[in-house]
DNA sequence: CAAACAATAGGGGTAATTACCTAGGTTGCC
DNA sequence: GGCAACCTAGGTAATTACCCCTATTGTTTG
């Protein structure tokens, strides 16, 4: 689970099967499904690795593949390739956040070039997806009023204006805040701020 | 100054003059340049707009023209214009972040919808450089040793800590940290913090 | 229904921050 | 030389934050 793994998804065997040999030349572990639909179905989200991707296949395209993952927020690294330059195509799926965009004939060596750079995005992105989904599990254990203290705290306010602007005593606001930095293994302010701040920007 | 100008770069005049006439027609302002040198030497970067770029030119092409800006860090939004689809060159355009990268014959509308959101892209991207360009003048005006105090400050040690880990007396560092809360204009910790990690993320 | 949790609030004490004052030593510049 | 800045550090008092305790009320859950 922990290895990269190069998944493939066209719908000419043949092309599938010498990107098969060609990848696994090189120790990658690789994965072909025939259609965009098998694809959709086979793929676990939690395996690392990129998407070499056909752009033109009978039923679901590629640039629907995508267009589904999106949607779904999957955010595997995609290599597309297709066999005829549609240049609006390209910059389109591009701008939609493909990986990259290659046109066959393509060398060999670029390919595998282009597919370590994208498993190398891919576990860079995982790396971030996972602190800020800690981050997200911290906040979730807070109760409500306690992610209303948080907020307050984060804005600068003091308990005494935290109490005020809540109704509440500074005593319970006192409570709260000790519950929120330890629920959130904060040792400061500034500990909550940051996390507070990452959790936002997306 | 205020209003957004589109910069048009095409060394074939006629074509230059339709795309006047065409951006003029929905009362936005033109400056056109007959080449990638002519725009580099003549184009104030203050002057919000985005830039309608040929691709293929005589002498410099709009391509090392994209290259020039980036080096020089301009970052106006480019809507490449090209002749023949080259879809590799259009996909490094845009991964070298190109704004857009249309084919002629192009839909008038189109271009112009596509040059509006680029006009808004690079307003929405001026106001945040103008906010990070006040952040930088802020922490600019700090002392060496405050800046050092801040950065403790941010990581969450209190003024004994932070007196310990620089070698002075706490009182020294409370003298430190109230200059930099009035210099930053920061009303708390947490004002402090958000400054701190808005300035080091780019 | 008992146990756990959430929200409320108080007492009492220690530690830290903030705001106000003074003040000496160094350095760079006109 | 003198002025402005920076860095240093002490006193004092008010405010605020942090920690350990108890305690009541309501809700949820096994």
């Amino acid at each position: 689970m922990n290895e990269p793994t190069v998944f493939i998804v066209d719908d000419d065997q043949a092309v599938a099967r010498s990107l098969r040999w060609l990848i696994e030349s090189v120790q990658l572990k690789v994965e072909t499904f025939a259609s965009a639909q098998a694809f959709l179905d086979g793929y676990a989200t939690t395996k690392p690795g990129c998407l070499v991707l056909d752009v033109r296949m009978p039923g679901m395209s590629g640039i629907e593949l995508q267009e589904r993952l999106t949607v779904q927020r999957i955010r595997v690294p995609i290599i597309f390739i297709t066999g005829h330059g549609d240049v609006q195509m390209a910059v389109r799926a591009v701008q939609a956040g493909a990986f990259d965009f290659i046109e066959k004939p393509f060398n060999d060596q670029d390919l595998l070039d282009r597919i370590q750079r994208a498993i190398s995005f891919d576990s860079e992105q995982r790396a971030r997806d996972s602190l800020r989904a800690r981050l997200s599990a911290l906040l979730a254990s807070l109760t409500p009023r306690e992610r209303e203290v948080l907020n307050l705290v984060v804005e600068g306010m003091s308990n005494k204006a935290v109490a005020n602007t809540l109704g509440l005593s500074a005593k319970t606001v006192e409570v709260h805040r000790a519950k929120v930095m330890e629920k959130m293994h904060a040792r400061s302010v500034a500990d909550l701020v940051k996390m507070a701040m990452q959790n936002q920007e997306t």
